[in-house]
DNA sequence: CTGAAAGCGCTTACAG
DNA sequence: CTGAAAGCGCTTACAG
């Protein structure tokens, strides 16, 4: 990699300069819209772009300006045994970035991504990569721990999401707390549902975490059975939440009547086992997912979720690092609402009415 | 825009020169693993970076090294009116962006991402902006008129996806006759059916218009009936896909036997359509698509379609521009087969016969 | 309005 | 092995 350099000779301001009769000055001025170049300095700077197909060189502008118009992104792809082969958890994180990527456009920002291996040991070394090549750190769900975050934060703004508010950075989330409690209250007071069972995510997720806490709460305060614990632990995959389904039937043991499952991807994975069991959904068993991702509505039957407002999470996310970045501050904490989404595998029929 | 500077006194390998007592050439040393530094000289200057937190500045050090060590990779997201209010455009492009991201991760470069508008006016604008930013360029399919490509590579390296090789730029694509050939062989001999539409993609797409060739010539190879043109233009998008089935029905015309989509999302279009209206797949109605998406095998029926290597072509992408980076040349035109994936919308039945 | 020159934070011959 | 210094391609006070 050290052995790698530019070949090509390339064009530079200077080359501009001398092919329009101007000073570098000028051509910068003009590139950049500063000051008031006379008009005709202005169109010969402009032809002479034209015709040698200038670009400015970003690293030069970012070194010189102290600002590099780019926000790094660093988040988490699956490596493990994939579901029938298939990569899932692409949806949930692209939809966030994408959001993150619109908002940083509108600020002439671009964004620099990069993803790291579940198993990687490497993580903090590619986040440093990344941070000193952009202005700033957006960090998903559980990438580092909190002393490295507080740390990080240190030498460059930081904002994570869906994570926990740390020292020095700032966060997005998204009310967790909120929308398992009233996807459980549906469950159990519109369908009168008595038996639950929670199938979590990885389980040094926060936002696992604090939706488990609230299935919990919300289940003991209807007096219904909670099921969680190792015999439900999923990894935010589908293949994670298929594989507690087929543990369970294995067993010969009983499934509850209504199975809430940490993501959308780990409901997939639930409905399929379910299917190949040739248990109805949500017949014999009702099941709901978490985020809302957009293969939800054409599962069969539509899952029944909590919609986070992912796009608007990684706008936000942006949002509020660009106002560090170039004010100083920003918020620590921002909670973006949810919506619960009813559709048909909790029980629901299609034309709206839940039936008991 | 113009306003933003970078406000916080940042650490410079002068700081870490004078803490650690050594000279900054001694710093960028032992950070880079050049030369041979005494033991002692590594260890002060280690000891210093830690204390510090110091992250070496990427913008200095791709002035310096003429080497950036980032691709850019533009593409165009959807903007239309999306079906039921999702954004599904994504998975496609979005497999192929991880596989660049991964094979860019084996060489130490980081990968810039930035998305279009389909409406939007200045792609132009925003591809130099990227490529400003980065050693290269990869663009995904239809992003610039071939003009505009060539025009670009003079710059740049740049590297198409999915489109056709143009002057001075390389391409990467799949075999997109040899598997729309394949399928239409399925539909016709094994299937025997006699009456074909293809539902198409942007007419403007060098995929789409070699996989309508394909489709055309296989049909007329064996006689079979092959319905294409302005009633069945999809535009890539279920949206699309489902427009035109409710068109046609709407319009008491008669449906073919088999619907070969343009791609996977036109083909989750049709279908949904086709359920809508009670028609069964693949009863009544064949259904095809193209790219094999995550979700195609989650579809009811699980979606006959042809897979795409599509992570492979973006690490292809990657490694093609990347020696063009290091070495100055790369190959021009590489194509990656692709492979019939037959499940049962095309009337397969699981266990894997086809039934006549 | 315009140009000469300094400076942004690194890397790397070049001496020692 | 190590340091002083030049240079990467821009932007922007500072004079004129």
């Amino acid at each position: 990699m050290r052995d790698v350099k530019k070949l090509k000779g390339t064009l530079t301001i200077y080359d501009v300069a001398s092919q329009a009769g101007v000073s570098i000055a000028s051509v910068s001025r003009v590139l950049n819209g500063q000051g008031s170049p006379r008009a005709n300095t202005r169109e010969r700077v402009i032809r002479a772009v034209q015709e040698l197909g200038f670009v400015p060189d970003g690293a030069a502008r970012a070194l010189s300006n102290g600002l590099k118009e780019v926000v790094g992104v660093v988040f988490r792809r699956g490596e493990e045994t994939h579901f029938e082969g298939e990569d899932e958890s692409l949806l949930f994180i692209d939809v966030i970035n994408r959001g993150i990527d619109v908002a940083a456009q509108r600020r002439g920002f671009d964004v620099l991504m990069s993803s790291v291996g579940y198993t990687d040991e490497k993580v903090a070394a590619r986040i440093a990569s990344i941070a000193g090549k952009a202005d700033g750190v957006i960090l998903h769900d559980r990438m580092l721990p909190s002393a490295a975050i507080s740390k990080l934060a240190e030498t460059v703004p930081v904002v994570t999401l869906a994570g926990s508010p740390q020292k020095g950075a700032m966060n997005v989330r998204c009310d967790n707390e909120a929308g398992m409690r009233a996807l459980v209250r549906h469950l159990v007071k519109d369908h009168g549902y008595r038996s639950l069972a929670y199938v979590s995510g990885r389980s040094d997720s926060p936002d696992n975490r604090s939706r488990q806490k609230a299935f919990e709460q919300e289940a003991a305060a209807h007096q219904a059975t909670a099921n969680t614990g190792p015999d439900w632990q999923g990894n935010y995959s589908a293949a994670g939440g298929a594989k507690v389904v087929e543990a369970i039937l294995d067993a010969h043991r009983k499934l509850p009547r209504a199975i809430v499952c940490a993501n959308d991807q780990t409901a997939l994975g639930v409905m399929h086992a379910l299917a190949r069991r040739r248990i109805n959904v949500p017949g014999d068993v009702a099941v709901t997912g978490f985020d809302d991702v957009p293969v939800a509505r054409h599962l069969h039957p539509p899952l029944t979720t909590v919609r986070q407002p992912m796009q608007e999470m990684g706008a936000t996310a942006f949002d509020v690092l660009y106002s560090r970045i170039s004010t100083g501050h920003g918020d620590a904490d921002v909670v973006l609402p949810v919506q619960l989404m009813v559709r048909e595998s909790c029980g629901c029929t299609a034309s709206g009415r839940s039936r008991a």
